[in-house]
DNA sequence: TGTTAAGTGTACTGAACGGTTTATATTGAA
DNA sequence: TTCAATATAAACCGTTCAGTACACTTAACA
């Protein structure tokens, strides 16, 4: 197997037990076993466990947001209707096979120190979730964006939270109910 | 010193240690030195390190209501005020100086298979926490009090997630301003 | 075909993990 | 004052941790 194939492999393997086990209690060694790999060729892409931790975070980022835009525009035709389709799209994921919450909620646990990179990069993902929404705001001609982004990714949180620490996947519905008011109250 | 304080101390000092840096990062032997006791009395007041976890868990319940409960009626004296001022005691926590998110979003990361009593222990966390609300939605002659403590708890994770990972403190007043409306609409 | 880079399994490091054991000291109540 | 409970420090258990060292194999390429 080529190097990039392998490293990218190493890093899907322990995104997947990373995220279902966390962080402190994913060891090393399981991740070299389920990627069956060698210690050195792990070492070889990555200079430590954080570093590790760095690009399965990156990683997920991107795939999150792919997936997510992806989900949006499947569920929402129009501008307007996208902003809504924000929480059709939180819904599917929460009824998905693996879902355990916010992986970057998770880190940010894990890494209560703000200045972390790990914590950082969290903090960076979350932006990029807000840059988005205020993008589908605008394009719907939302009088004041970046306040729309801002309560819907409130919204956001706090479904997912309540999705993941008590079940109530419905929560995205009562979340999407929510929105409509200040989605409404913005594009009227 | 005698049982009871000792266990109670114990609990409190992992109790901190816990919050600040997590529960699978923090060993049994930081703990141990950090209460300045012996590993033997530990263990003589716990089975293991997740009991003490739980037991840290039902502590932190019974102390956060308490404090949040408190802060409530002091920033609001009226019913109709208290569910506003529900979002004075959360800037008030988050201001503080050792706040590190909410403990039970954190342990359920930790531990995300929902069937483990850690993980059940942080649902019925936010099931008190909502039944509270609600309470106070009653007091307040709210139309629907168990829509309206849904609608203000979803807002109170979302604001606690932004305050914590994004370090967003101002998200108590953002989600304060949504929440008017909704305990508007249940009141007018 | 020989070189080089990247792979492998295995063994190893020292430290920390959760948890137990032992032998001793302290302490409160009968 | 004695007895029993509870405390203590410290050594110890086997396991796992993150990370390294080593000898060997594979595979691409000049």
């Amino acid at each position: 197997m080529a190097q990039p194939s392998k490293k990218n492999h190493i890093v899907e393997v322990a995104l997947c037990l990373f995220y279902k086990h966390g962080f402190n209690a994913t060891g090393i060694e399981k991740i070299r076993a389920e990627a069956a790999i060698s210690k050195k060729t792990l070492y070889n892409h990555f200079a430590s466990k954080d570093d590790l931790i760095l690009a399965v975070l990156r990683l997920r980022d991107v795939q999150f947001r792919r997936n997510f835009t992806r989900a949006v525009e499947h569920f929402g035709k129009t501008p307007a209707k996208r902003l809504e389709a924000v929480f059709d799209a939180l819904e599917e994921w929460f009824n998905g096979k693996d879902f355990y919450g916010c992986m970057f909620i998770n880190a940010s646990g894990e890494f209560s120190d703000p200045c972390s990179p790990i914590h950082s990069i969290s903090a960076e993902h979350k932006r990029r979730m807000y840059d988005y929404v205020m993008k589908l705001a605008k394009e719907a001609g939302a009088k004041n964006p970046q306040k729309l982004s801002q309560q819907l990714n409130l919204l956001m949180e706090g479904a997912i939270v309540q999705a993941h620490v008590s079940g109530y996947k419905l929560a995205a519905r009562r979340a999407k109910e929510m929105a409509k008011l200040f989605i409404n109250d913005a594009l009227g």
